[in-house]
DNA sequence: TTCACTGCAAACGCTTTGCATATGG
DNA sequence: CCATATGCAAAGCGTTTGCAGTGAA
């Protein structure tokens, strides 16, 4: 198993990233409109997952006015993009993820905490075979989720008990 | 990877996973109503996923008269005494799925047909060993779901493009 | 100029909640 | 008897939609 390190991470420019953005735009006909190019700028700027009240209150507290109509059609045009990747971990609870970094990875959820746990597993990559093989089924995207508890719950539990 | 074929499946009577219920009530004092058991026999004749609406259609068919309410906190017991499983394939799309066959198992669907299929793959009891072992994260359980193309659809795409 | 985009608020749809009534233990 | 469970309807909440006004091309 790989661990998501930032360190070893190729960190994208933004002016890469926005080219690429640029390139669906035209490509899809869509206009380049300032509020998307500050969305993107904002959600390159923030580490880790947000949903769409978290990107809508640090654009209000950044002096940049969008409404939430905005933040969901633009989300819809970073996920054709290839940009964002959304993830509908329960319902009620649609959080979003830049893709900024080509390495695709799954999660391990803390059902206690909701700490979220990054990992990639090459492993993944025989059963899409498998799938392929014994069913014709053409692998696209995937989804995977452990859900448990984690190091810091589990210890905290064990204090607990003493 | 291991098909799960409806032949090979241990099929569970209906007393049995009565039972278990049963003894799920009694160790969580929970009581027994006339309710809880009538939903418990609609599920285990239903084939397939189903949803609360559908369920709630089903039985009113079937003349037996309960409320939403009654069901979702019905599920929320069958999912605690391990009976049923809640997929969040997408928002305002809730799954259950019966759990009286005792192999876990995942899924893939096609993004086009929304055809479903089921398999078991015992290499993510490695995934979840390595998750121990770097991150100290203790799994209950998993959700794991591929998105793409079913050999249906491929052939279909093919022929059209002819 | 024109039509896609934006902001706002109302509508939507699934789920949860509150409360009066019913009933299992 | 009374704490739990049920049914019903209202409320909640993230998301989508409709529409009038705006601005990119």
């Amino acid at each position: 198993m790989v661990l998501k390190n930032e360190k070893h991470q190729k960190i994208e420019s933004f002016e890469n990233i926005k080219q690429i953005f640029i390139e669906y735009l035209n490509k899809t006909n869509h206009r380049k409109t300032p509020e998307r190019f500050t969305i993107l700028k904002e959600i390159y700027d923030f580490q880790g997952h947000f949903d769409i009240e978290m990107l809508y209150n640090r654009m209000k507290i950044n002096r940049y006015r969008v409404s939430r109509a905005t933040l969901y059609n633009t989300m819809e045009l970073f996920m054709e993009s290839g940009l964002v990747i959304k993830h509908q971990f329960d319902k009620n609870c649609a959080q979003y993820e830049k893709n900024f970094c080509s390495k695709l990875h799954d999660h391990a959820i803390c059902v206690k905490c909701r700490r979220v746990i990054e990992f990639h597993e090459p492993v993944i990559n025989k059963v899409e075979e498998s799938l392929k093989n014994s069913y014709g089924f053409n692998t696209l995207n995937h989804s995977l989720v452990f859900y448990g508890i984690c190091e810091y719950c589990s210890i905290n539990e064990k204090a607990i008990k003493k």
